[in-house]
DNA sequence: CGTGTTCCACATAAGTGGAACACGGTGCGTTATT
């Protein structure tokens, strides 16, 4: 049967989108295949597809649940039962039942913690895996070296796996974090499909503010002319919270905040509203966008600027999937770039606190290969958080096998230093976007190593643009609507943000 | 660096001015096991 046929008949499309049937061809090929495909390709398609064609099962890994969540829903929906998510969400029994009997499924979605997990592994090893599919695969490169450390021991997994035929999709790698991919994941042999990163409906424009005030300003000025929904971007969690709860007695609009730090439940609520249209506005952190799959976003403003430049291309990225103009705006106060670098340094623990841990290493002559039950301790006498313990445990476990205490904290503390100024320099790199005279879209394209593209109209701030593009054609802003016809979830949502002002 | 919170002096009632200080993002997993 031709792939269109199996298209037509699994998923009742009758044509493929660009890059899928490239994609898909190669996996059929017998080819690992890295694909970088832009947002809203439909890339699930692509290990979906070939998955159904190929004997054995697909194993997907997800860098978060709710995104899982979405792709078994999603299957679901087409049809598909034997699909399961194996996660925290499964209670202890249900997990134990869906371990038994995991060579049911054609479809399985796992978090790269979840999988690396001795009982799991072992359980995963016992499977014929068709299709290993890395999905969001840049995590391992953006998250990988220290967030989330298990992302650079996919391969390790892989090879535990026998080396299954394998899928790393992406909508945002630089040919660096492509190499870091290919290498995490020895897949060095692979079928490389690469699209622009390029959109040429979204405008980008910078603007430059002396005060914090003047920015705000701007930023509520922003929001009341142009025509949304929208995306405003912070770097803090708080402000997230003030800024929303300011427009929202501005009576600016139907305005949340989304981040980290909300109830899970919560932040399910508030994105699903956003997707349907009952909220125009949120007010988030870096937490907000993956998986987010809106149509008609209109504009992404950025109040603190992000890490690295590859976030800030997915962020903007959110804008105008349905093709139809758009903007990015950027507002940067000089020195905002601080808040980015402390950020950084909090995630890293700094010399000192490893030679504290050399230092009680020694002293207690433990060998650094079994540090099991030491957490509290060590957090406490060096003062690691959370995410500095993990990596530290992580860092250790690996490479200090046949190595004496102070050579492997040594190399640790060199480790850091380089991830320190790696991440450093990318926030430079974002600084130097920022203040730069040249075409924005060209330097973007630049950094992605493509070649400089011609847009004719609305390109960038330095390339000119019109605002009025971008405004607002029907006011009121909002239309007030009946108590009746507002949904449970709307009002449950107000209930959750009263509770949160009351609590502050 | 900027913002928000706390606390104190001032002064004699309730609140202001301001110094000192803390804080800042991203997410899996989380028991007892097939």
């Amino acid at each position: 049967m031709k792939l269109e046929e199996i298209l037509k008949e699994r998923f009742g499309y009758s044509n493929f989108r660009s890059g899928q049937k490239e994609v898909i061809s190669s996996l059929l090929a017998g080819k690992n295949t890295l694909a970088m495909l832009p947002t809203g390709t439909g890339k699930s398609l692509c290990y979906q597809l070939p998955g159904y064609m190929l004997e054995g099962q697909v194993l997907i890994v997800s860098p978060l649940l709710s995104l899982m969540q979405d792709q078994v829903d999603q299957l679901k929906v087409n049809g598909e039962k034997s699909v399961i998510a194996i996660n925290s969400f499964l209670s202890f029994d249900e997990k134990l039942t869906a371990m038994k009997q995991l060579s049911r499924f054609k479809f399985i979605f796992i978090s790269p913690e979840m999988m690396l997990t001795e009982q799991v592994l072992a359980r995963l090893k016992s499977l014929k895996i068709a299709l290993f599919v890395i999905d969001e695969a840049h995590c391992i490169s953006q998250w990988g070296h220290d967030f989330r450390p298990d992302y650079l021991k996919l391969g390790y997994v892989r090879k535990q796996l026998q080396n299954p035929l394998t899928i790393a999709l992406t909508a945002t790698a630089t040919s660096e974090v492509r190499g870091d991919i290919i290498r995490t994941l020895s897949i060095q042999e692979s079928e490389q499909i690469i699209y622009s990163v390029n959109r040429p409906n979204i405008t980008m424009a910078v603007e430059h503010f002396h005060h914090y005030r003047e920015k705000r300003d701007r930023l509520i000025q922003l929001v009341t002319k142009l025509e949304g929904p929208g995306i405003i971007y912070f770097s803090s969690k708080k402000m997230a919270e003030q800024m929303a709860a300011d427009l929202r007695l501005q009576g600016i609009g139907n305005v949340m905040p989304y981040h980290g730090g909300l109830e899970q439940e919560t932040r399910m609520l508030i994105q699903q509203q956003f997707l349907h249209g009952q909220l125009d506005l949120i007010c988030a952190t870096s937490a907000f966008g993956m998986g987010i799959n809106k149509e008609n976003i209109r504009y992404v403003i950025h109040f603190h600027m992000p890490m690295q430049f590859e976030s800030y291309v997915q962020e903007i990225g959110r804008a105008g999937r349905d093709g139809q103009p758009s903007i990015a705006f950027m507002l940067y106060t000089s020195g905002d770039e601080t808040l980015q670098h402390q950020l950084i340094e909090g995630e890293l623990p700094d010399e000192p606190q490893i030679t504290l841990l050399e230092n009680w290493l020694q002293e207690h002559k433990t060998n650094p290969q079994n540090l099991a039950g030491l957490e509290e301790e060590l957090s406490l006498i060096c003062g690691f958080n959370e995410i500095q313990l993990r990596l530290t445990f992580d860092y250790l476990k690996n490479y200090s096998l046949g190595k004496n205490i102070s050579s492997v904290c040594d190399e640790f503390k060199l480790y850091i230093k380089k991830r320190l100024e790696s991440k450093r320099r990318k926030i430079e790199e974002m600084v130097r976007w920022i203040s730069s005279e040249k075409c924005r879209r060209i330097q973007l394209l630049e950094y992605f190593e493509e070649m400089p593209k011609i847009q004719n109209s609305d390109c960038c701030d330095h390339c000119g643009f019109s605002i009025t593009t971008f405004e607002r054609t029907n006011f009121p802003l909002h239309k007030q609507r009946d108590n009746e016809e507002q949904s449970w979830k709307e009002r449950l949502a107000e209930i959750l943000l009263r509770k949160r002002e009351e609590e502050r």
